[in-house]
DNA sequence: GCCGTTTTCGGCCCGACTGTTTTCAGTCG
């Protein structure tokens, strides 16, 4: 995608800024890098509509870097850069403890300029000796490479480590060495991906605390170790920060550990306009303490509301604080239905019978059964009359059921945008799931007017998965959402956020985008057995994320009105 | 290189840890 390529190439940017020792400008690279891939929305579009300044740190010289890049597919500056550092910043700085100015040292010395390189060169034990280099060093490199080569430096994703994280809270507990116990970072922003855990807590006894922690046996070593702060290499290939704060300064260091980066750039910036200082232990003004126990008197005393953590993104969260037009966000515990799910009649690994009793027991109030419709072979979708026999049985499940059964389909969109089953057949269907699964071209007007014209059928009630992505192996489909968000609202179809953790699709970013048109979302777990119905969390997390409250939301209706709402 | 509730120039978030240094640079989050 666009915008990741060009964050890319503004952080090596940066790098090599830095090599240079224009710090500044280092930054200024970063910043842009940053808040293109984060928030920066489609840049084609920004781009033609010529609103690339809007982005949050691009300015003159790098719009006119992002307008070559795309008119002639290439940036000269770089280019200049690049010939005089032929050297892989992105894979090397994934390496823990090496950024551009030894990344330059091992070059200009060396020749190092990729992994194989720097392995070779730490074959040779050329490293330790060189000037700002020593035993240690080389030691520490030799580590990170290890560690690149068995874990990547991948993100992993939330739903896979939740409750292996929660269970260590749940250890360090117990220790009742505690007083109080949070984790912070991108975890609890509840971010589909994290990078690394942060665990903060109180203790009276923190030496202890400490020598607790490196002693759980989830973790594998230590990175390092101070009087405040230690880092670990979990043993999932997670590094784990571990920091303990007095009770005084928890909430500072809450805030301050949660981040996004981006977020708390923007609160320090404040507090300095106010002249106040934040940081981890707390808000200050000269020397007299303003906050720093609890996080909403800090955001207060910036003159803004409590953010909740899933917003922290530095997408607008702050100007809405301040204006005080903070959405209420749909609670987890208000989600009633799934409305995405298979059984082992398609590509599901449980039976129906099964699938509702685990529903059930989960606590929810109702599940839309949606199995894949014939078109999609490899999952061994039903046939009209396969719907039909389908139907019966969950006719007849209902009539004993606790919970409410919905008769659906996750129905394929046909080349031609037309719909895979016989309209008599979804007639009987209570809810329909339309998705793209295969046949996506790399032209954008072509797959959107295939989704819109399965939109305008007046036979759909939601899009599923909308972009198609897979997280770490497929990019999203092309598509122009602007059009497919203006088809849902004038058709009144709903948008489902896909909680499975491969695809969290809708991303959050379009959410919120799509929320702007008024649109309603349909949560799905799209479970393929009994297991992956937690994945309502998650999705629940990505609405979240996206700025939505309960009435956006079309699971948070009870069986009743949600019958109500589909009725055509 | 970016940006403006004090600014069109002069600032730019802040602190911890490591390793190599004799007081600090580099890296990280």
């Amino acid at each position: 995608m666009l915008n990741d390529e060009l964050a890319a190439i503004f952080e090596e940017m940066a790098d090599m800024e830095e090599i240079e020792g224009r710090k500044w400008q280092s930054i200024a690279y970063r910043k842009a890098a940053a808040s293109i891939s984060t928030a920066g929305g489609n840049l084609i579009d920004l781009y033609r509509s010529g609103r690339l300044r809007d982005i949050d740190g691009v300015g003159e010289a790098i719009e006119a870097k992002i307008r070559d890049y795309i008119e002639k597919g290439k940036i000269e500056k770089y280019d200049e850069m690049k010939a005089r550092y032929p050297i892989d910043f992105a894979s090397l700085r994934k390496l823990q403890g090496l950024g551009p100015k030894k990344i330059y040292a091992l070059f200009t010395a060396l020749g190092v300029k990729d992994i194989e390189t720097l392995k070779a060169a730490l074959n040779d034990h050329s490293i330790s000796g060189l000037q700002g280099f020593g035993e240690k060093s080389e030691e520490s490199l030799r580590k990170a490479v290890e560690v690149f080569e068995k874990y990547g430096a991948n993100r992993r994703f939330l739903a896979e480590i939740y409750d292996e994280i929660q269970e260590i809270k749940k250890k360090l507990a117990k220790s009742s060495l505690f007083e109080d116990l949070e984790i912070a970072g991108s975890f609890r922003r509840m971010r589909e991906t994290v990078g690394d855990i942060d665990i903060l807590g109180i203790s009276s006894n923190p030496e202890k605390g400490r020598e607790f922690f490196t002693n759980l046996d989830d973790v594998a070593g230590i990175i390092s170790s101070g009087p405040s702060k230690m880092t670990v290499r979990l043993k999932n290939g997670l590094t784990c920060d571990f920091r303990i704060f007095a009770r005084d300064s928890f909430g500072a260091a809450m805030q301050y550990f949660t981040g996004s980066k981006e977020h708390n750039v923007q609160l320090r910036e404040i507090a300095i306009s106010k002249g106040m200082k934040l940081n981890e232990y707390g808000l200050y003004e000269g020397d007299r303490v303003k906050a720093g126990s609890d996080e909403a008197t800090i955001y207060r005393a910036l003159g803004l509301e409590w953010i909740e953590p899933e917003l922290r993104e530095n997408m607008g969260e702050i100007e809405a604080a301040g204006a005080k037009r903070l959405p209420r966000l749909v609670e987890y515990g208000s989600i009633r239905g799934d409305l995405h799910t298979h059984t082992v009649d398609t590509d599901g690994r449980n039976t129906l019978e099964q699938m509702v009793g685990a529903a059930s027991a989960s606590g929810l109030e109702y599940i839309a059964i949606t199995n894949h419709s014939k078109g999609l072979k490899v999952a061994k979708g039903l046939t009209d009359e396969g719907f039909r026999s389908f139907n019966r049985k969950i006719d007849s499940m209902n009539e004993k059921s606790s919970i409410r059964i919905f008769k659906g389909v996750e129905l394929e969109i046909l080349k031609d945008g037309s719909l895979d089953l016989d309209d008599s057949t979804l007639q009987e269907m209570d809810f329909v799931l339309a998705a793209l699964h295969q046949g996506v071209v790399g032209d954008a007007n072509e797959n959107t007017a295939r989704v819109v014209k399965a939109i305008g059928s007046g036979k759909i009630h939601s899009l599923a998965h909308p972009t198609g992505r897979l997280i770490g192996s497929r990019e999203a489909y092309r598509l122009n959402f602007e059009r497919i968000f203006e088809a849902c609202k004038e058709n009144q179809v709903f948008i489902e956020i896909n909680g499975y953790p491969e695809r969290s699709d809708l991303p959050f970013d379009l959410v919120k985008k799509a929320r702007e048109y008024g649109i309603l979302f349909t949560l799905g777990s799209d479970s393929h057995s009994t297991k992956d119905l937690r994945n309502l969390h998650f999705a629940t997390a990505i609405a979240r994320r996206g700025w939505l409250d309960k009435e956006s939301v079309v699971n948070t209706l009870n069986a009743d009105h949600f019958t109500n709402l589909i009725r055509r």
